[in-house]
DNA sequence: TCGGTCTGTGAGAGCGCTCTCTTGACACGA
DNA sequence: TCGTGTCAAGAGAGCGCTCTCACAGACCGA
């Protein structure tokens, strides 16, 4: 009973409140509270007071209930615990969808469905209108929650990665152009047998990396050969693997270009292991900037990906189309950075 | 006018119309919907019926406005950019939030402040109400947030690490009978001379770690020689460095235990480079159970913790909070395990 | 048969807010 | 003097739900 009392009494002050004591009607209030032109310079003074002086909140649920928007976006994100684990993409992703919801007064609903089944339960959960909007990062091929929110008419911004379907608005950054300019900067640096170790053909950043690959050499007037092509997982393990067959084939090889760090570092391991310098016999260029590339010697060059700005954008490109009711599809493709270090330094004497 | 037409079009049943099809009152329609006891079969399995028809899902907004409850948790991450994203800890933490929050319907809403200024509106947004609860994850000694949600009698649940102050309720894992299993196995295996390189001491998990580590020696009759006792900073590099300083002041060093399974990669490469070899030589434990044990050669023996289980932990002590009014403190500290692999495997011989 | 208890159901108030519609005050030109 | 227009401010409905209270009917012992 005491228990009850104490939660009954944490004081809750209402709109009705603070119009009494700045001796107007609830309407005022709620004009001053959201930002109403058509109230006089002395009203909204007073207002503002009664305000401060009552520490007012705007009640959330009440709020809602009439305006029909829940103040709410839902972040889905639905991975296997692997990749989730180990990529420092989500943390950095989800800092910058909560910056950019945050400054909106937006509240950041986070939904991680560990099973089908626990997707299901996202899918309706979302298509219930419980958030105005979703962002929805990394999900497959066949998931089925574009489509329950098309039918459910929630918009929805995918990001992250490319995916299979089309007709959604998407955010994702450039990898083919990333890609492209870390296989510029090893021809400009002298470097004439360049081969890759790229990702999963069944993963848009691995083709996307692959083809900026392609685009750079063909650019360049050289020819591509495929046996300067490894494929790998995007682990450590896997691109020393992939090192260790491209050596293999290729001796001659001096520059590389790793579709991520990890594989990157692997990589020179395994070149270590084979008695290539790094830079000077071979360079080396990775995918990412993660920490592993400021922890491996030489440090490694590396393709920064705008990952917080591509959280922002994403929730920009939600709220634009939540506020404006408004159809329109938008695809923004933002713009990576090379960061050069050690891996890659010096200029190779023909 | 079309696009206003259309969002306004997006039907949404209410319980009214459910209580029209199935030819009862909204009341009833209320208790089936909240599984209360006092409705008849019969009337049940109408309502229901009904229902599913109609795809009706309560508002929460409404439901919220009378039963003065959000539905909804905070989950608070105020941790400085470096540790969040190389820290699989979070993502995982998350999950098992995620986890137990879904289970009741509850929301998980996000709240990364990235700066003291949005810590601020963090905590005010928190102290007014809009969740109706909060789960802290490591949030540093001098952090508002605490003082501001008791004084606006919101619960909370602290996790992660040990803070200062009491007064709260806490879950954690036990980091110091992690240690000792990795220390007493150490001891178990015949090594004799075990040094450990140990975390900064402004932190729980590195202080809590080195108890561990003492109380095993105590426990097993040994004296303690700080000379076998590195401080580093959790990460590869340190960890190198320690494992530099360790071997020139004890060269009969034949087992370590590092705080961090990074500290433990780097220990590794000195040893390696230092010609001890890995388990015959020197056997070496770190801790976190992190992909590093799996990428490194020999695989490292590592303490797991139960992170998912830990997040979930934290919702069902703060929900416990939330429903029974009940200002009893909890504190939950969670078992570790050791997950034995190459890196200490064999017994070394006397 | 009657008063009493029990149980399932309905009526209706009201949560705190927004938003439309109306009112009142005032200025201005005819 | 009276209409007309403008604009700030108030009155009041109503968003969808829960919850208290009242009530009808079944049941029971006296």
């Amino acid at each position: 009973m005491a228990q009850l009392a104490t939660r009954t009494r944490r004081t809750v002050t209402t709109l009705e409140e603070v119009a009494s004591r700045a001796g107007v009607s609830r309407a005022t209030v709620s004009r001053v509270v959201n930002g109403s032109p058509k109230v006089s310079p002395d009203v909204r003074r007073d207002v503002e007071a009664a305000i401060a002086a009552l520490g007012y909140v705007p009640n959330r649920a009440a709020r809602s209930l009439v305006t029909r928007r829940s103040g709410s976006i839902g972040v889905v994100i639905s991975e296997p615990a692997g990749r989730l684990f180990s990529d420092p993409f989500f943390p950095r992703l989800l800092r910058g969808i909560s910056a950019a919801l945050s400054a909106r007064d937006l509240q950041l609903v986070l939904l991680m469905p560990a099973s089908p089944a626990d997707t299901d339960r996202t899918a309706d959960y979302l298509a219930a209108g419980h958030v105005d909007g979703a962002l929805l990062v990394s999900l497959h091929g066949d998931d089925p929650l574009p489509e329950r929110m098309t039918r459910a008419g929630i918009p929805f911004v995918h990001g992250g990665r490319p995916v299979r379907g089309t007709g959604m608005s998407l955010v994702d950054v450039d990898n083919r152009g990333g890609a492209k300019s870390a296989v510029d900067h090893l021809i400009a640096n002298g470097r004439t047998v360049i081969a890759t170790i790229t990702g999963p053909a069944d993963m848009g950043a691995g083709v996307d990396r692959l083809s900026g690959y392609r685009d750079a050499l063909a650019e360049a007037g050289r020819p591509i050969d495929e046996r300067l092509i490894a494929t790998a997982d995007f682990t450590q393990e896997g691109g020393a693997a992939a090192m260790e067959r491209l050596l293999k084939a290729n001796p001659g090889i001096d520059g590389v270009f790793a579709a991520s760090d990890l594989m990157a570092a692997g990589a020179m391991s395994v070149l270590d292991a084979a008695g290539r310098r790094v830079p000077q016999d071979v360079a080396l260029v990775g995918y990412d900037d993660s920490p592993i590339a400021l922890s491996v010697r030489p440090q490694l060059t590396s393709v920064r990906q705008p990952i917080e700005e591509m959280g922002q954008e994403m929730a920009r490109v939600l709220i634009s189309a939540v506020e404006e009711a408004d159809p329109v599809q938008r695809r923004v493709i933002l713009a990576t950075e090379l960061i050069k270090r050690g891996s890659s330094a010096g200029r190779r004497q023909p």
